[in-house]
DNA sequence: CATTTTTGTTGGATCGATTCAAATTTCAGT
DNA sequence: ACTGAAATTTGAATCGATCCAACAAAAATG
């Protein structure tokens, strides 16, 4: 008899229970939710049976259908997953959206994908109340697709044109200008720019069309910045070498090699991120260039990394944590406005940028 | 008119397609999720007027209740959420497991909770098929709330006597004696234990009676691997001091403080935890202590830092991403059975073991 | 003792989809 | 034109809970 109801395996639900113990749907219902309305003698006769019969509690689930509320943010970008956990970027980021949700009890989940289809479906399954974006590569699809789901959205970095999306980022352009002005202070009069993509999959040297043609406006504010802060120092703008890389290894090795083949190698390196700042550094060290003797470099992000490598990272510092924690915010308490916040940045003058040489 | 319904607000569901479209439910859910079995026309048509309604396609909540699955496993941890990001262990962990859940294209659920009454609601209330627990501290009690949930779940570290719970782990006898030996061999006698807790909330030297009570056998068992072997070596292991540290950084110094206020310091530190390695690296430079020259440290973990920082780490690595792509891989194609796997470890010799001073 | 309040319980409606057996339509073959 | 098989479509049932208006019983009030 038992052996034939265990063959069933079919979980226990709390219409069995209250069945068992002889109770309406919505007074087993409200022992688990909200026991105190409900008398104790029957509270207690149902948990018993609830115990005995070995329900696991309500199913989220039901619940979920019937609250509309899943109370868990998704974070999504088309990077692995693996990416939440390996780039210093992310996880500081990661970190401020922790700690919101965190103090409001809801849950994080990561959404993200090896491929398109994986991604788009990905992004339409998951079972959030909101997204972050994490704009990269490929940014505009993502933003595409989340928009389908009509739930709340923020992307971070607000590299996009479109003013009906909700956006926190930098202030580019002031953030650029800073790192120009230390180093035009410093003395450096030929510079190079390691700079972020200026729309998808881009590579290479970047020439003024594709800048004025620029799909990311971030990357285009920070080299407007570099560039009006170098011009007021009398430099000629038009002159620097601008690398487009994919802000990893092989792209930003490739950048520096053609920069360094040039006729006049720069003395200061412009990175738009901390990670190809640090690849730089490594690279220069490897080909026997003294960091900051014979090459200034500066970073953008304030990522923990640049604190720690030999020499530490001059950088433009970004409030990572605050935005995330701001991110994470807007989509708990989202009230149907659009939002798009700036935020600071700061100059974290460290050992990677000196004196440019005499001569 | 429009604003009538406008004002409404309420998003529109499958239904209200179908019934738009003249379809019956069925038909509009299938041209959805199998749109080849629908005629074209017809699919054309339900696509059409759903597009022009702004139909945000099928939502997850209501497909979720019907199919049983959510297809993402959820990852539990009584730390903070950002211990996800921030601990290098649970870094590479996690790794592993986002590896297998893209692969399967199954999402990434993070638990975590500040206090304990969220713990609970947040295990109770995740939308999962099934846990991966961060055995860390307070395990048991995580242990107790997931199995009410009656969903599979792995427990990471099987640090548990019980034989019920599914877990994976490291032979961490082996591992244990891996260390001791290579420290004896070198010529060490006098040794130090920096140990894990040997249950919830302990700190300070452990006695032989809280050794033989532990709670957590992964920390008794490494204690054992150590002893055992050292005995090997014709050591008296009982003069051998072990402190129960919480694997951070204040305890560890603390413990560190204990162990070299004796009167015979050790030559050697056998560390259950890179982590607590690397505090006792920094600890010892900053005391004007030469690793390894005064002193040589062995870790446990083999976590990616060891290796950045001087005196590169000599340690027992675990194959950490391997255990996560293990454990989400029980989770996800999980057949009812208890699993305990036992993983091997490997000794990596770095630069924080040398030879013992003589005299 | 009749009447109002308070407290506890009930059962049906609902959340938003998917599924499947049965009904219907389409179509090839004669 | 007719038949049987194949292709589509239908509509009710289901997933597992919560909510709420209505009702019943008990307690307080006049």
């Amino acid at each position: 008899m038992a052996s034939l109801l265990e063959g069933q395996a079919r979980p226990i639900r709390l219409a069995d229970i209250a069945k068992a113990a002889g109770v309406s749907h919505g007074t087993a219902s409200n022992v688990f939710s909200r026991p105190e309305i409900v008398r104790a003698e029957v509270r207690e006769r149902v948990k018993a049976v609830a115990e005995q019969m070995g329900y696991a509690g309500p199913d989220p689930k039901g619940r979920l259908l019937r609250a509309g509320k899943v109370n868990a943010i998704g974070v999504a970008t088309t990077e692995p997953l693996s990416y939440f956990f390996d780039d210093p970027f992310a996880r500081v980021m990661m970190a401020g959206i922790s700690e919101a949700c965190d103090a409001t009890g809801a849950g994080i989940a990561l959404v993200s994908a090896a491929n398109q289809e994986k991604l788009a479906w990905n992004i339409q399954s998951a079972l959030v109340d909101g997204f972050i974006l994490f704009c990269i590569e490929g940014g505009s699809r993502l933003v595409d697709l989340t928009r389908e789901r009509r739930l709340p959205f923020v992307a971070l970095e607000l590299g996009f044109q479109d003013e009906t999306v909700s956006a926190i980022g930098v202030d580019n352009v002031a953030g650029a200008r800073l790192a120009a002005r230390h180093l035009a202070e410093l003395g450096h009069r030929r510079f190079a720019v390691l700079s972020l993509a200026f729309a998808d999959n881009r590579t290479g040297f970047a020439t003024p069309d594709v800048v004025r043609g620029a799909l990311y406006t971030g990357t285009r504010d920070r080299l407007a910045g570099y560039f009006e802060e170098l011009a007021r120092f009398g430099i000629d703008t038009t002159k620097i070498p601008v690398y487009e890389t994919e802000n990893e290894e092989k792209s930003t090795r490739a950048g520096l090699e053609a920069i360094f083949a040039k006729d006049e190698p720069p003395t200061a390196i412009l990175a738009m991120s901390d990670r190809m700042a640090l690849i730089a550094i490594d690279w220069l060290k490897a080909r026997g260039l003294n960091v900051p003797g014979d090459v200034s470099i500066v970073g953008f992000d304030g990522v923990p990394d640049g604190a720690l490598c030999t020499p530490a990272l001059t950088t433009i510092a970004q409030p990572i944590t605050e935005i995330g924690r701001r991110a994470a915010r807007m989509i708990l308490d989202h009230d149907g406005t659009v939002r798009r916040e700036t935020m600071g940045v700061e100059l974290i003058v460290r050992a990677s940028t000196g004196p440019a040489r005499k001569g």
